[in-house]
DNA sequence: CAACAATTCTAATTCTTTTTAGAAACTAAC
DNA sequence: GTTAGTTTCTAAAAAGAATTAGAATTGTTG
């Protein structure tokens, strides 16, 4: 309570932050137009951060923590005999409900993923890892517990499906098909594929 | 031959432009880097581009131009009997040369699909569904012939496989994975999934 | 090699955006 | 209701880039 109006004032700043940057990038977002949106002046802002920078760096550290704990905690709310696959459609889909509705925090950290100064790249990309991490996690656990085939190299998996997942960014507008049954045609894609007969051997010949 | 001089440094200006776009944005690039970069300065450009727009645009225009020949090339290189999965399949990594390796113009075009300029924008965005309605084709002939199941969604698979592809901007590095294994890896992912049984029934049941 | 055109450079200029400084307004405590 | 502390505003300064103007250079042609 101690804090509250400024610390209102500080949200109110970050929201209008993310919400410009996810819309236009970093470098050509204006002060102005944050300020203009967070309903006060340039220069004030000042008195709660030190620089563009360093709003940029609090939106992106607050977008992926975000998105993080919600993939998980989704995933962990499953019961136990949950399959692999189902943990994977979970995951899939709070970090598209998050990315697609929710959060412009955690839409702008996968906007500005290829044009962040290089010093804030760097600091940043470690915490990338740790997200990364957990979703190889889920990967190995399904490949282990024999849903996923041997053959297949999990890193390039994983890759394949962030890109689609991330992707969707681009496209994906709210309205005729929910964010639910996207999750489930991607996952679906990924487990499945889209070729009408199963693969014969495993081993694709040529 | 009677162009030769000053067209060589308009291509030599474009093709700085284009590193340049590509590796830090659109608005973040300084005309100066762009001038370093092909060996003149910020002033003698604009002799030959009327403004730093004019050479956004002309970059996006010459990327998208590039790699659809390219794609369309190569596919129609193949013999006729080829399946459609190997028509697929050699477009993925035609598209995928492009944007990894060969040409800036390609991968600025993929960077900066968010942020570019509305105006710019709008003109260009019309280009770019021709190129996508190139990749429906392929996909619809290919589920016409009965080589992709009948309830597939080709939208969405389309552009599934198109995040994928362009995702692989962000991460992939030359080097230990060549970039026909890719195409092939991303191919086999959409087409047969990466899960050890083959759909039982063909209504997944929740 | 003289005249003309094409190209490039330098040095402003203009425009835009970030950042600072100090005054004003507001808040809470006494 | 006065004082000290916070928060916000306005207006200016500083910094950063794009663009222009005109001089200088280079190239071409008769």
């Amino acid at each position: 309570m101690a804090l509250s109006k400024s610390a209102a004032t500080r949200q109110r700043i970050l929201d209008a932050a993310a919400g410009a940057f996810r819309e236009k990038g970093y470098a050509a977002t204006r002060l102005v137009d944050i300020a203009a949106a967070a309903g006060t002046k340039a220069g004030s802002m000042y008195y709660h951060f030190d620089s563009k920078n360093q709003l940029l760096e609090e939106v992106l550290k607050r977008g992926l923590r975000r998105v993080s704990e919600a993939v998980r905690t989704r995933v962990a709310g499953l019961p136990p005999q949950a399959s692999h696959r189902a943990r994977l459609e979970a995951a899939i889909e709070a970090h598209l409900s998050f990315i697609l509705r929710y959060d412009d925090y955690a839409s702008a950290n996968i906007r500005l993923f290829g044009q962040m100064p290089a010093a804030i790249r760097r600091r940043h990309i470690r915490k990338h890892r740790v997200y990364a991490g957990f979703w190889r996690g889920l990967l190995e656990a399904a490949q282990t517990a024999g849903e996923i085939r041997g053959d297949v190299d999990l890193s390039l998996a994983r890759l394949s499906l962030f890109g689609m997942m991330n992707w969707s960014l681009e496209w994906y507008r709210p309205g005729r098909l929910g964010i639910a049954e996207l999750a489930a045609n991607m996952c679906g894609t990924l487990f499945d594929g889209i070729a009408l007969k199963p693969p014969a051997g495993s081993t694709s010949g040529r």
